[in-house]
DNA sequence: CTTTTTGCAAATGATTTGCATTAAC
DNA sequence: GTTAATGCAAATCATTTGCAAAAAG
């Protein structure tokens, strides 16, 4: 987990100002991989009580430009956003209860995949998304997910 | 294009009631692939101008959960629906309009990818998006796209 | 006639926008 | 001192929900 130096570090190195909440932000994401806007606002309140909502929706929207974070967003679920980048890795997403697991990408670079594409279409990235369900929730097909998906349209 | 009395006949195989509007956006699916609900619904009162909103909400999601159409939706897009169903393809989307291209599957069937997914975890699709740039927008690069890409966030 | 569908209206809830204040540099 | 970040409040907007009226079988 990287240090306050090394998340400082970073954000200097992306043109970002550094500011608490930023740091707590970054922080927050590196700790909780797959978090929501609301579990970061919650990991980020509990050091920093006065953060808005707003400055942390700010602030992930400039970490995702700026490629500190990455931002995904199954069918049907809200952003969640995670620190490892760069290395082109894909998800697989439980149906019952939304967990989501880092699946290693055979090549570890974008666009690992190539298909009967368009000729004049140019691919930077092809994302892969396995869904399926998971150990515990095949284990508890009968009682209810302990984490429900939010709002799985 | 399938014709009203096919599109009647798949709703009833489908143990669906055949009302006006059901057949109305089935056609729209099946004549506009890839159409949002909004698409549809300006499609549907083309000729049954008194359909509601709520009603074609309700249809799609009739017609999805009963395996007649598909939905997609690629992050930071809100759901599109298509009538091609059963082959597993996957899609192409331009960053730039937000355009969805067709692209057929290796296999043509799920799950047609495997990854270094956990022992006990089942998938039940490998879901690919090719994101890149369609031959339009990069010819455009200067002017101003044709269609708009709707809320990407 | 019974059940499902549709229309209508209102609510939901994640995300965005605008602006004044404050903190970084 | 300038510029960028944050807080605050209000708006957006796809989608959902609840219920009464209408249509399908």
């Amino acid at each position: 987990m990287p240090s306050t130096e090394e998340l400082t570090a970073a954000l200097r190195s992306a043109d970002l100002r550094v500011t608490r909440p930023r740091v707590a932000v970054l922080d927050a994401v590196h700790r909780n991989p797959h978090a929501d806007t609301d579990g970061v606002l919650t990991q980020v309140r509990a050091d920093l009580p006065a953060v808005s909502r707003q400055a942390v929706y700010d602030i992930l929207a400039a970490f995702t430009s700026a490629g500190l974070i990455r931002r995904i967003q199954p069918a049907g679920t809200f952003a969640r956003y995670e620190a490892r980048v760069g290395d082109n890795h894909h998800h697989a997403v439980c149906r019952v209860c939304g967990a989501i697991t880092d699946i290693d990408c055979a090549t570890g670079e974008a666009p690992c995949l190539d298909g009967p594409l368009p000729d004049a279409f140019v691919v930077d990235e092809a994302e892969v998304i396995y869904w399926g369900t998971c150990a515990r929730c095949r284990a508890d097909a009968d009682s209810p997910p302990q984490t429900s998906p939010r709002r799985p349209r």
